[in-house]
DNA sequence: GTAGGAACATACGCGGTGTATGTCAATACA
DNA sequence: TGTATTGACATACACCGCGTATGTTCCTAC
Protein backbone atom coordinates (compact mmCIF):
# COMPACT_ATOMS: atom_id res chain seq x y z
CA UNK A 1 0.00 0.00 0.00
CA UNK A 2 1.89 2.82 -0.98
CA UNK A 3 0.06 5.91 0.56
CA UNK A 4 1.53 9.84 0.14
CA UNK A 5 4.21 11.01 2.83
CA UNK A 6 2.19 14.18 3.29
CA UNK A 7 -0.69 11.99 4.68
CA UNK A 8 1.19 9.96 6.95
CA UNK A 9 3.04 12.79 8.55
CA UNK A 10 -0.34 14.86 8.97
CA UNK A 11 -1.61 11.83 10.94
CA UNK A 12 1.27 11.55 13.24
CA UNK A 13 0.92 15.19 14.00
CA UNK A 14 -2.84 14.48 14.86
CA UNK A 15 -2.02 11.80 16.58
CA UNK A 16 0.86 13.14 18.74
CA UNK A 17 -1.37 16.30 19.84
CA UNK A 18 -4.32 14.27 20.47
CA UNK A 19 -2.25 12.38 22.80
CA UNK A 20 -0.70 15.16 24.45
CA UNK A 21 -3.34 17.13 24.97
CA UNK A 22 -4.97 14.38 26.74
CA UNK A 23 -1.84 13.64 29.02
CA UNK A 24 -0.86 17.41 29.57
CA UNK A 25 -5.08 18.45 30.23
CA UNK A 26 -4.98 15.38 32.97
CA UNK A 27 -1.49 14.38 35.00
CA UNK A 28 -0.17 17.70 33.89
CA UNK A 29 2.63 19.03 31.80
CA UNK A 30 5.19 18.39 33.88
CA UNK A 31 3.78 14.92 35.12
CA UNK A 32 3.60 13.40 31.53
CA UNK A 33 5.95 11.35 30.53
CA UNK A 34 6.76 11.64 26.72
CA UNK A 35 7.55 7.85 26.48
CA UNK A 36 4.00 6.88 27.94
CA UNK A 37 2.16 8.79 25.74
CA UNK A 38 3.71 8.30 22.24
CA UNK A 39 3.47 5.17 22.79
CA UNK A 40 -0.31 5.35 23.62
CA UNK A 41 -0.16 6.71 20.16
CA UNK A 42 1.54 4.24 18.92
CA UNK A 43 4.99 6.15 18.10
CA UNK A 44 8.06 6.82 19.76
CA UNK A 45 10.21 10.05 21.11
CA UNK A 46 11.56 9.80 18.13
CA UNK A 47 8.59 11.15 15.94
CA UNK A 48 8.34 13.95 18.12
CA UNK A 49 11.53 15.43 18.47
CA UNK A 50 11.44 15.16 14.49
CA UNK A 51 7.99 17.08 14.66
CA UNK A 52 8.15 19.13 17.12
CA UNK A 53 11.96 19.86 18.79
CA UNK A 54 11.59 18.85 21.94
CA UNK A 55 8.52 18.90 25.02
CA UNK A 56 8.07 22.30 25.27
CA UNK A 57 7.48 22.68 21.19
CA UNK A 58 4.65 20.07 21.59
CA UNK A 59 3.24 22.28 24.12
CA UNK A 60 3.43 25.33 22.11
CA UNK A 61 1.61 23.37 19.09
CA UNK A 62 -1.14 21.90 21.67
CA UNK A 63 -1.61 25.66 22.79
CA UNK A 64 -1.74 27.09 19.39
CA UNK A 65 -4.47 24.70 18.51
CA UNK A 66 -6.79 25.19 22.15
CA UNK A 67 -6.13 28.78 21.30
CA UNK A 68 -7.66 28.68 18.07
CA UNK A 69 -10.72 26.29 19.01
CA UNK A 70 -11.42 29.08 21.79
CA UNK A 71 -10.95 32.07 19.71
CA UNK A 72 -13.43 30.29 17.31
CA UNK A 73 -16.07 29.29 20.02
CA UNK A 74 -15.80 32.80 20.70
CA UNK A 75 -16.49 34.28 17.90
CA UNK A 76 -19.55 32.16 17.10
CA UNK A 77 -21.22 32.83 20.32
CA UNK A 78 -20.36 36.86 19.68
CA UNK A 79 -22.29 36.76 16.64
CA UNK A 80 -25.01 35.51 17.93
CA UNK A 81 -25.48 38.48 20.43
CA UNK A 82 -28.26 41.19 19.67
CA UNK A 83 -25.97 44.29 20.08
CA UNK A 84 -22.34 44.74 20.61
CA UNK A 85 -22.75 45.38 24.31
CA UNK A 86 -24.17 42.15 24.34
CA UNK A 87 -21.80 40.15 22.11
CA UNK A 88 -18.91 41.67 24.90
CA UNK A 89 -20.52 40.36 27.44
CA UNK A 90 -21.64 36.93 26.44
CA UNK A 91 -18.11 36.45 25.07
CA UNK A 92 -16.55 36.83 28.32
CA UNK A 93 -19.43 34.79 30.39
CA UNK A 94 -18.58 32.04 27.95
CA UNK A 95 -14.64 32.93 27.96
CA UNK A 96 -15.40 32.20 32.08
CA UNK A 97 -16.81 29.17 31.39
CA UNK A 98 -14.62 27.86 29.15
CA UNK A 99 -12.20 28.54 31.60
CA UNK A 100 -13.82 26.27 33.73
CA UNK A 101 -13.08 23.15 31.22
CA UNK A 102 -10.09 21.11 33.32
CA UNK A 103 -8.11 21.01 29.85
CA UNK A 104 -7.87 24.77 28.74
CA UNK A 105 -7.96 26.02 32.50
CA UNK A 106 -4.65 23.19 33.16
CA UNK A 107 -3.10 24.32 29.42
CA UNK A 108 -4.23 27.24 29.15
CA UNK A 109 -3.64 29.35 32.30
CA UNK A 110 -1.41 26.95 34.50
CA UNK A 111 1.11 25.07 32.87
CA UNK A 112 1.03 26.73 29.63
CA UNK A 113 1.96 30.28 30.81
CA UNK A 114 4.59 28.70 33.60
CA UNK A 115 6.30 26.81 30.66
CA UNK A 116 6.23 29.16 27.90
CA UNK A 117 5.80 31.96 29.15
CA UNK A 118 3.29 34.50 29.23
CA UNK A 119 1.36 32.95 26.10
CA UNK A 120 -0.81 35.78 25.31
CA UNK A 121 2.86 37.81 24.60
CA UNK A 122 3.19 36.09 21.27
CA UNK A 123 1.12 36.33 18.29
CA UNK A 124 -0.49 32.94 17.22
CA UNK A 125 -1.75 32.40 20.42
CA UNK A 126 -3.59 36.42 21.57
CA UNK A 127 -7.20 35.31 19.71
CA UNK A 128 -8.94 35.54 23.00
CA UNK A 129 -7.05 39.11 23.81
CA UNK A 130 -7.53 40.32 20.40
CA UNK A 131 -10.70 39.17 19.91
CA UNK A 132 -11.84 41.00 23.16
CA UNK A 133 -9.91 44.08 22.18
CA UNK A 134 -11.80 44.39 18.73
CA UNK A 135 -15.30 44.15 20.82
CA UNK A 136 -14.28 47.01 22.47
CA UNK A 137 -12.64 49.10 19.86
CA UNK A 138 -15.74 48.74 18.19
CA UNK A 139 -17.75 49.98 21.13
CA UNK A 140 -16.08 52.74 21.92
CA UNK A 141 -16.53 53.66 18.14
CA UNK A 142 -20.21 53.15 19.17
CA UNK A 143 -19.19 55.72 21.94
CA UNK A 144 -20.49 53.12 24.44
CA UNK A 145 -17.66 52.52 26.26
CA UNK A 146 -15.47 54.51 28.58
CA UNK A 147 -12.63 56.79 26.98
CA UNK A 148 -9.74 53.76 27.99
CA UNK A 149 -7.01 52.18 26.06
CA UNK A 150 -8.58 49.05 24.57
CA UNK A 151 -5.72 46.54 24.57
CA UNK A 152 -4.84 47.50 28.38
CA UNK A 153 -8.88 47.18 28.80
CA UNK A 154 -8.90 43.69 27.02
CA UNK A 155 -5.99 42.27 29.26
CA UNK A 156 -7.45 43.34 32.62
CA UNK A 157 -10.93 41.92 31.25
CA UNK A 158 -9.24 38.61 30.57
CA UNK A 159 -7.09 38.08 33.81
CA UNK A 160 -10.27 39.49 35.64
CA UNK A 161 -12.40 36.42 33.82
CA UNK A 162 -9.25 33.72 34.57
CA UNK A 163 -9.23 34.15 37.80
CA UNK A 164 -12.87 34.13 38.66
CA UNK A 165 -12.97 30.65 36.65
CA UNK A 166 -9.91 29.57 38.72
CA UNK A 167 -11.86 30.80 41.63
CA UNK A 168 -15.01 28.44 40.54
CA UNK A 169 -13.26 25.51 39.92
CA UNK A 170 -11.69 25.34 43.42
CA UNK A 171 -14.00 25.93 45.46
CA UNK A 172 -16.27 23.73 47.52
CA UNK A 173 -19.75 24.63 45.42
CA UNK A 174 -19.04 25.95 41.82
CA UNK A 175 -22.23 26.19 41.31
CA UNK A 176 -22.83 29.12 44.24
CA UNK A 177 -19.36 30.71 43.79
CA UNK A 178 -19.92 31.31 39.84
CA UNK A 179 -23.04 32.70 40.48
CA UNK A 180 -21.18 35.46 42.48
CA UNK A 181 -18.39 35.93 40.14
CA UNK A 182 -20.33 36.40 37.31
CA UNK A 183 -22.75 38.82 39.16
CA UNK A 184 -19.52 40.28 40.40
CA UNK A 185 -17.83 40.08 36.93
CA UNK A 186 -20.93 41.56 35.16
CA UNK A 187 -21.19 44.72 37.60
CA UNK A 188 -17.48 45.03 36.23
CA UNK A 189 -18.12 45.50 32.59
CA UNK A 190 -21.07 47.92 33.44
CA UNK A 191 -18.77 50.03 34.94
CA UNK A 192 -17.04 50.72 31.64
CA UNK A 193 -20.34 51.76 29.62
CA UNK A 194 -19.93 55.23 29.08
CA UNK A 195 -23.58 55.41 29.54
CA UNK A 196 -23.85 54.57 32.86
CA UNK A 197 -21.48 57.33 34.20
CA UNK B 1 31.03 25.38 71.21
CA UNK B 2 27.93 24.46 72.12
CA UNK B 3 24.56 25.84 70.40
CA UNK B 4 21.01 25.03 71.09
CA UNK B 5 19.78 22.70 68.74
CA UNK B 6 16.38 25.31 67.94
CA UNK B 7 18.92 27.69 66.75
CA UNK B 8 20.60 25.76 64.46
CA UNK B 9 17.46 24.25 62.86
CA UNK B 10 15.94 28.15 62.33
CA UNK B 11 19.54 29.00 60.80
CA UNK B 12 19.52 26.03 58.12
CA UNK B 13 15.84 26.90 57.57
CA UNK B 14 16.27 30.13 56.67
CA UNK B 15 19.53 29.18 54.56
CA UNK B 16 17.78 26.55 52.82
CA UNK B 17 14.79 29.35 52.10
CA UNK B 18 17.18 32.18 51.03
CA UNK B 19 19.02 29.74 48.62
CA UNK B 20 15.55 28.37 47.05
CA UNK B 21 14.17 31.74 46.52
CA UNK B 22 16.96 32.89 44.75
CA UNK B 23 17.51 29.89 42.89
CA UNK B 24 13.07 29.80 41.78
CA UNK B 25 13.15 32.99 40.96
CA UNK B 26 16.24 33.36 38.64
CA UNK B 27 16.30 30.53 36.63
CA UNK B 28 12.64 28.72 37.66
CA UNK B 29 11.32 25.98 39.85
CA UNK B 30 11.61 23.14 36.99
CA UNK B 31 15.32 24.16 35.97
CA UNK B 32 16.49 24.66 40.03
CA UNK B 33 18.42 22.02 40.79
CA UNK B 34 18.24 20.93 44.75
CA UNK B 35 21.36 19.95 44.60
CA UNK B 36 23.14 22.73 43.45
CA UNK B 37 21.66 25.37 45.44
CA UNK B 38 21.64 23.45 48.67
CA UNK B 39 25.50 23.05 48.22
CA UNK B 40 24.99 27.18 47.80
CA UNK B 41 24.03 27.44 51.08
CA UNK B 42 26.27 24.89 52.38
CA UNK B 43 24.41 22.47 53.05
CA UNK B 44 22.90 18.49 51.21
CA UNK B 45 19.67 17.47 49.97
CA UNK B 46 19.45 15.58 53.35
CA UNK B 47 18.79 18.85 55.40
CA UNK B 48 16.09 20.25 52.73
CA UNK B 49 14.37 16.50 52.90
CA UNK B 50 14.65 16.43 56.74
CA UNK B 51 12.69 20.31 56.92
CA UNK B 52 10.49 20.62 53.67
CA UNK B 53 9.79 16.35 52.79
CA UNK B 54 10.08 17.42 48.89
CA UNK B 55 10.73 19.73 46.48
CA UNK B 56 7.01 20.68 46.54
CA UNK B 57 7.45 21.61 49.90
CA UNK B 58 9.54 23.72 50.13
CA UNK B 59 7.86 26.10 46.94
CA UNK B 60 5.30 26.46 49.96
CA UNK B 61 7.44 27.39 52.59
CA UNK B 62 8.74 30.15 50.31
CA UNK B 63 5.45 30.65 48.72
CA UNK B 64 3.94 31.12 52.23
CA UNK B 65 7.06 33.54 53.08
CA UNK B 66 6.40 36.03 49.74
CA UNK B 67 3.19 36.05 50.69
CA UNK B 68 3.43 36.88 54.29
CA UNK B 69 5.57 39.90 52.92
CA UNK B 70 3.24 41.63 50.19
CA UNK B 71 0.65 41.54 52.90
CA UNK B 72 2.81 43.20 55.41
CA UNK B 73 3.74 45.86 52.37
CA UNK B 74 0.39 45.96 51.37
CA UNK B 75 -0.93 47.26 54.65
CA UNK B 76 1.89 49.48 55.34
CA UNK B 77 0.71 50.96 52.16
CA UNK B 78 -3.34 51.10 52.50
CA UNK B 79 -2.52 52.68 56.29
CA UNK B 80 -0.79 55.55 54.85
CA UNK B 81 -3.73 56.61 52.76
CA UNK B 82 -5.88 59.35 53.49
CA UNK B 83 -9.25 56.98 52.85
CA UNK B 84 -10.74 53.94 52.44
CA UNK B 85 -10.90 54.28 49.24
CA UNK B 86 -7.54 55.88 47.98
CA UNK B 87 -6.34 53.05 50.33
CA UNK B 88 -8.12 50.41 47.93
CA UNK B 89 -6.04 52.65 44.79
CA UNK B 90 -3.26 52.39 46.67
CA UNK B 91 -3.14 49.20 47.47
CA UNK B 92 -3.75 47.90 43.79
CA UNK B 93 -1.90 50.11 42.45
CA UNK B 94 1.03 49.11 44.68
CA UNK B 95 0.10 45.41 44.33
CA UNK B 96 0.43 45.71 40.55
CA UNK B 97 4.03 46.96 40.80
CA UNK B 98 5.03 44.37 43.40
CA UNK B 99 3.45 42.26 40.67
CA UNK B 100 6.25 43.26 38.56
CA UNK B 101 9.35 42.47 40.46
CA UNK B 102 11.08 39.20 38.75
CA UNK B 103 10.79 37.43 42.03
CA UNK B 104 7.01 37.57 42.78
CA UNK B 105 6.04 37.63 39.33
CA UNK B 106 8.10 34.51 39.22
CA UNK B 107 7.23 32.33 42.16
CA UNK B 108 3.90 33.72 43.45
CA UNK B 109 2.13 33.78 39.86
CA UNK B 110 3.88 31.49 37.53
CA UNK B 111 5.43 28.20 39.07
CA UNK B 112 3.79 29.01 42.48
CA UNK B 113 0.21 28.24 40.90
CA UNK B 114 1.45 25.87 38.17
CA UNK B 115 2.96 23.11 40.81
CA UNK B 116 0.87 23.76 43.66
CA UNK B 117 -2.43 24.77 41.94
CA UNK B 118 -4.54 28.04 42.90
CA UNK B 119 -2.31 29.47 46.04
CA UNK B 120 -4.94 31.93 46.66
CA UNK B 121 -7.22 28.75 47.50
CA UNK B 122 -5.43 27.71 50.66
CA UNK B 123 -5.54 29.12 54.09
CA UNK B 124 -1.84 30.65 54.74
CA UNK B 125 -1.34 32.04 51.92
CA UNK B 126 -4.12 34.05 50.46
CA UNK B 127 -3.24 36.88 52.45
CA UNK B 128 -3.46 39.16 49.57
CA UNK B 129 -6.92 38.08 48.31
CA UNK B 130 -8.32 38.67 52.00
CA UNK B 131 -6.20 42.12 52.20
CA UNK B 132 -8.32 43.19 49.32
CA UNK B 133 -11.68 41.84 50.30
CA UNK B 134 -11.77 43.31 54.22
CA UNK B 135 -10.67 46.41 52.00
CA UNK B 136 -14.09 46.08 50.04
CA UNK B 137 -16.26 45.39 53.29
CA UNK B 138 -15.39 48.62 54.69
CA UNK B 139 -15.94 50.25 51.59
CA UNK B 140 -19.66 48.90 51.26
CA UNK B 141 -19.90 49.52 54.97
CA UNK B 142 -19.66 53.05 54.13
CA UNK B 143 -21.97 52.95 51.30
CA UNK B 144 -19.50 53.75 48.68
CA UNK B 145 -19.05 50.57 46.91
CA UNK B 146 -21.89 49.39 44.39
CA UNK B 147 -23.78 46.05 45.94
CA UNK B 148 -21.44 43.03 44.85
CA UNK B 149 -19.95 40.27 46.77
CA UNK B 150 -16.94 41.08 47.86
CA UNK B 151 -14.98 38.35 47.82
CA UNK B 152 -15.67 37.58 44.41
CA UNK B 153 -14.83 41.03 43.64
CA UNK B 154 -11.18 40.78 45.33
CA UNK B 155 -10.94 37.68 43.35
CA UNK B 156 -11.56 39.49 40.42
CA UNK B 157 -9.83 42.79 40.95
CA UNK B 158 -6.86 40.52 41.96
CA UNK B 159 -6.96 38.60 38.80
CA UNK B 160 -7.10 41.90 36.83
CA UNK B 161 -3.95 43.38 38.44
CA UNK B 162 -2.18 40.19 37.97
CA UNK B 163 -2.75 40.09 34.34
CA UNK B 164 -1.81 43.80 34.05
CA UNK B 165 1.75 43.07 35.59
CA UNK B 166 2.35 40.22 33.14
CA UNK B 167 1.55 42.08 30.41
CA UNK B 168 3.49 45.45 31.43
CA UNK B 169 6.58 42.56 32.48
CA UNK B 170 6.45 41.64 29.17
CA UNK B 171 6.04 44.30 26.78
CA UNK B 172 8.51 46.28 25.28
CA UNK B 173 8.00 49.18 26.73
CA UNK B 174 7.23 48.86 30.00
CA UNK B 175 6.99 52.10 31.44
CA UNK B 176 4.50 53.38 28.68
CA UNK B 177 2.41 49.95 29.09
CA UNK B 178 2.30 50.70 32.81
CA UNK B 179 0.69 54.18 32.72
CA UNK B 180 -1.79 52.58 30.03
CA UNK B 181 -2.41 49.21 32.56
CA UNK B 182 -2.79 51.92 35.69
CA UNK B 183 -4.80 54.10 33.99
CA UNK B 184 -7.14 51.59 32.59
CA UNK B 185 -6.91 49.58 36.13
CA UNK B 186 -8.19 52.91 38.13
CA UNK B 187 -10.91 53.43 35.52
CA UNK B 188 -11.91 49.83 36.24
CA UNK B 189 -11.67 50.50 40.23
CA UNK B 190 -13.54 53.81 39.49
CA UNK B 191 -16.44 51.61 37.77
CA UNK B 192 -17.68 50.01 41.25
CA UNK B 193 -17.52 53.16 43.55
CA UNK B 194 -21.45 53.92 44.11
CA UNK B 195 -21.16 57.22 43.71
CA UNK B 196 -20.40 57.58 40.21
CA UNK B 197 -23.34 55.67 39.46
C1' DG C 1 16.15 2.32 -11.39
C1' DT C 2 18.90 4.43 -8.33
C1' DA C 3 20.51 8.21 -5.36
C1' DG C 4 19.05 11.11 -1.86
C1' DG C 5 16.65 12.61 2.03
C1' DA C 6 12.86 12.60 5.01
C1' DA C 7 10.28 10.40 8.73
C1' DC C 8 10.61 7.73 12.35
C1' DA C 9 12.79 3.99 15.63
C1' DT C 10 16.49 2.51 18.62
C1' DA C 11 20.23 3.12 21.85
C1' DC C 12 22.77 5.75 25.03
C1' DG C 13 24.31 9.27 28.36
C1' DC C 14 23.34 12.45 31.77
C1' DG C 15 21.15 14.86 35.39
C1' DG C 16 17.76 15.07 38.83
C1' DT C 17 14.47 13.49 42.33
C1' DG C 18 13.29 10.63 46.11
C1' DT C 19 14.53 7.15 49.53
C1' DA C 20 17.24 4.18 52.39
C1' DT C 21 21.02 4.10 55.24
C1' DG C 22 24.59 6.03 58.06
C1' DT C 23 26.68 9.43 61.45
C1' DC C 24 27.05 12.77 64.88
C1' DA C 25 25.65 15.90 68.25
C1' DA C 26 22.17 17.66 71.48
C1' DT C 27 18.79 16.64 74.85
C1' DA C 28 16.63 13.76 78.46
C1' DC C 29 16.98 10.93 82.21
C1' DA C 30 19.37 8.05 85.76
C1' DT D 1 27.73 13.45 85.29
C1' DG D 2 27.48 9.62 82.25
C1' DT D 3 24.68 7.23 79.02
C1' DA D 4 20.70 6.20 76.05
C1' DT D 5 17.89 8.13 72.63
C1' DT D 6 16.19 10.94 69.31
C1' DG D 7 16.39 14.07 65.75
C1' DA D 8 19.17 16.81 62.33
C1' DC D 9 21.70 16.24 58.57
C1' DA D 10 25.04 13.72 55.21
C1' DT D 11 25.96 9.95 52.13
C1' DA D 12 24.82 6.41 48.87
C1' DC D 13 21.86 4.28 45.69
C1' DA D 14 18.13 3.33 42.44
C1' DC D 15 14.97 4.85 39.19
C1' DC D 16 13.05 7.69 35.76
C1' DG D 17 12.78 10.95 32.12
C1' DC D 18 14.65 14.14 28.72
C1' DG D 19 17.58 15.00 24.90
C1' DT D 20 20.79 13.43 21.33
C1' DA D 21 23.34 10.44 18.41
C1' DT D 22 22.88 6.76 15.47
C1' DG D 23 20.43 3.52 12.67
C1' DT D 24 16.70 1.89 9.40
C1' DT D 25 13.06 2.22 6.21
C1' DC D 26 10.41 4.09 2.68
C1' DC D 27 8.84 7.85 -0.27
C1' DT D 28 10.29 11.11 -3.82
C1' DA D 29 13.03 13.04 -7.54
C1' DC D 30 15.90 12.82 -11.43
Amino acid sequence: MRRPRSETIAETRAKLLKAARMAFSTVGYAEASMDAFTAEAGLTRGALYHQFGDKRGLLRAVVAEIDAEMTKRLETIAARAPGPWEALVDEMTAYIEMALEPEIQRIMFRDGPAVLGDISQWPSTNGCVRAVARRLDALRAEGMLVDIDTEATARIVNGAAIQAAIWIAGSENPEETSKKAVASFRTFLDGLRADRR
